[in-house]
DNA sequence: GTCTATACAGTGATAGAC
DNA sequence: GTCTATCACTGTATAGAC
């Protein structure tokens, strides 16, 4: 796994066990009770050291929250990419992007880090921006990207590749990550393929040309 | 302000002057906070009572939060709706609806409502149903009674009722609402105005009659 | 019902030995 | 760096007087 090859954390622990183990045992306890439901002593218990030796690593409890937090969407959203894809066949292509998407935000690790920062950002306003620029700007601009593509070569009537991606993704979004956000969704893997399909569609009733036209006009 | 006329809320405190009190108090200290980090104590020096009458009315804080919760996703969701607007007129109604559903999601009560919703949820389950049947829920419903009123008015070529008032309101809700649940917003009008325009403007494009049709195809 | 005073558990953080 | 033991403090919740 080597956790610890990602030179963008800015506390930087010794990364060596401990440090590691430390920062992997706040992920988990934070993700599931948010900051103020975990203390330092159940961190140090899953960890397996004493809670002496999380505070040789981290200065305070809030610095090691922002260290899972910073740490979580850095690795998260990075994968996410378009590029392959083919402007041309823009249905599949779409529909492919929204696949992704979805399989991204509802995984139970973003739905958990998303909860935990909107929870928190009242007392750690910083993470808000950390969170936006890893995640949704990140992903956003890939969308736009593909857009740029798909109307350059023809098959989307856009005007505006920034707000066309921006209406795709909160159309693929949809209420169902809302849903996941407030613990509604038994997590569907069909519910998904469902909202993806739809967007699409209503997506390209919009912006596609020959399929989309309205019926009767 | 009467705040005890409303006979919905399950904990059922005397509802003379103290327990509104309380009640107040809590709300605009765990709006502001959460429920970490906010202490009994700090809920009863904003009440102006000492902590020993607060447990008189609620028997522990988890109560108090849960009858804070339920009391404002009662009361911050009630007045939408949109039974007046004209259906022939479909652009102008949309963006009413658009506007108002803005106004509502957006206001600074129900984005802290929110927010302190997702990051409780763990601890407090029930309160996700409470909050989406009072919320976004009922909005869905009175957007899908305006759309079912423009499809059978010819103004709308809708087949899927609910799932067009999810899409629309998806799309209104955008990204500027994930946005204020991050604190990333300046809460500008102006921002709602261009979001609310540019969300009937799609969905327009996708559904509408005439105005709406691809440019070249 | 409402107060003052307090019991008691648990918190974040640290001292000092090794 | 890592541990055990402990600090000072705050938290929720309650007893007892009025």
């Amino acid at each position: 796994m080597r956790a610890g090859s990602n030179p963008v954390m800015h506390s930087e622990p010794s990364r060596g066990g401990k440090g590691a183990a430390i920062l992997a045992a706040a992920r988990q306890e934070f993700l599931g009770g948010g900051f103020g439901a975990v203390s330092m002593d159940v961190i140090a218990r899953a960890a397996s050291v004493s809670k002496a030796t999380v505070y040789a690593h981290f200065t305070s409890k809030e610095e090691l929250f922002g260290a899972v937090v910073a740490d979580m969407s850095e690795r998260y959203f990075r994968g996410f990419s378009a590029s392959e894809l083919d402007p041309v066949d823009v249905a599949a292509s779409l529909t492919t992007i929204a696949r992704r998407f979805l399989e991204l935000v509802l995984s139970p690790e973003a739905v958990a880090l998303n909860r935990i920062i909107i929870g928190e950002v009242s007392r750690f306003p910083a993470l808000g921006e950390v969170f936006w620029q890893a995640g949704p700007e990140r992903s956003r601009v890939q969308i736009e990207i593909f857009m740029r593509r798909a109307a350059a070569a023809g098959t989307l009537a856009i005007t505006d590749p920034r707000e066309a991606a921006e209406q795709f993704a909160s159309l693929v979004r949809g209420e169902i990550h809302l849903r996941h956000l407030l613990r509604l969704e038994p997590v569907h893997a069909a519910a998904s393929a469902d909202a993806a399909a739809s967007a699409v569609a209503t997506f390209l009733r919009a912006f596609g040309h020959g399929t989309g036209a309205p019926a009767a006009g």
